[in-house]
DNA sequence: GTCTATAGCCAGATAGAC
DNA sequence: GTCTATCTGGCTATAGAC
């Protein structure tokens, strides 16, 4: 997507950016089917007709969406290899970082599995999947330096440990489920 | 729902059940939302219309689809308990049967996780909790049964694994990594 | 019980005034 | 660029003939 700083058209400031962010709010807890355009320009506060001035269709926002989360991993990456020098602390911050608050996850689940998960039964429709290479490219690279060969199992394991507690703890409704596994997970990278 | 050995109406043999199973796997292959009573009622080989004489709403045929899940479920593990002896093998058997087909997980993921995800994102409809609730209670059973106190745990943690490798399976359409992934959580309950 | 026809609604998307 | 009004289509659900 056009780089905010390097759009050539210098009107409308900030409103394609809370398009964005409205449905990326909403996306997260309605779902994208259950999320209309209506939804989205309330929540923006914008007429709905005046959405497609900005987006051509209901994917192109979706894919809007999926652009900005990937900018949003990329950010939060970059800070952690900043704040933590020793890799096991880097994924550990990683995972304390999208799975942190586990009310939120116990009522909507992970923000990236859920939208990968619902946008993977809609072949022809925009592909979420950078969402979960890019942490899991991320932390392979971290068990590598580590000196790890199985860096990539690794990483997989850990990104999967993590959605599949997000899972649990949104069915099952109990932040609970959150908190026991990511405590057993960090422990586990400590001992790696 | 009503179990079909004991309904008293005698007539419709079949019609409701061939509704419900072609409703389960339209919305495993394409979700809730996206199945709509025309596709169900296709599948099954019924008029639209007539869906509406076997179930009052569409929230009625997700409920019966979760129902039929859990009937499935519940026969899946009685006949891995009289199949199986030791609970590591048990607790095997159960990752084999619902994540053994890395190429249908690939797909469209798990039918239990996909199914819970999307509709904990919509409370008030019907609650598929069970479908997860069922095999994590039976695992701890098997684990406890092992004479581990962190029985609980253990089966939270074993399907935690299996539903974020089934979400990372999908999302990444690599049937590799549910193989590879199933292959270390096995080798990881023998070494229990 | 079974099926056809259709009502009623609401979504995504467009036209065109300002 | 912004917004209002509206079109079109598809979906859930119902009415009522057979």
């Amino acid at each position: 997507m056009t780089d905010s700083k390097l759009r050539t058209d210098p009107v409308a400031p900030g409103k394609r950016d809370r398009l964005i962010a409205a449905a990326a709010q909403m996306v997260y807890e309605q779902g994208v089917e259950a999320t209309t355009i209506a939804d989205i320009a309330q929540a923006a506060g914008i007429p709905v007709g005046n959405v497609y001035y900005y987006f051509k269709a209901k994917n192109d926002i979706i894919a809007a969406v999926i652009d900005s989360r990937a900018g949003d991993i990329r950010d939060l990456l970059a800070a952690i290899e900043a704040c933590h020098d020793r890799p096991a602390d880097r994924v550990k911050a990683l995972l304390r970082a999208i799975g942190g608050d586990g009310e939120i996850v116990a009522r909507f689940g992970c923000p990236l599995g859920t939208l990968c998960q619902e946008l993977s039964k809609h072949p022809g429709g925009p592909d979420p999947s950078i969402l979960l290479r890019l942490p899991i490219d991320w932390a392979e690279r971290q068990f590598a330096a580590m000196g790890r060969a199985d860096a990539r199992e690794l990483a997989v394991q850990v990104i999967a440990a993590y959605q599949g507690t997000a899972l649990l703890t949104s069915a099952l409704r109990d932040p609970g489920v959150m908190a026991r596994e990511s405590a057993r997970i960090e422990a586990w990278l400590d001992s790696l």
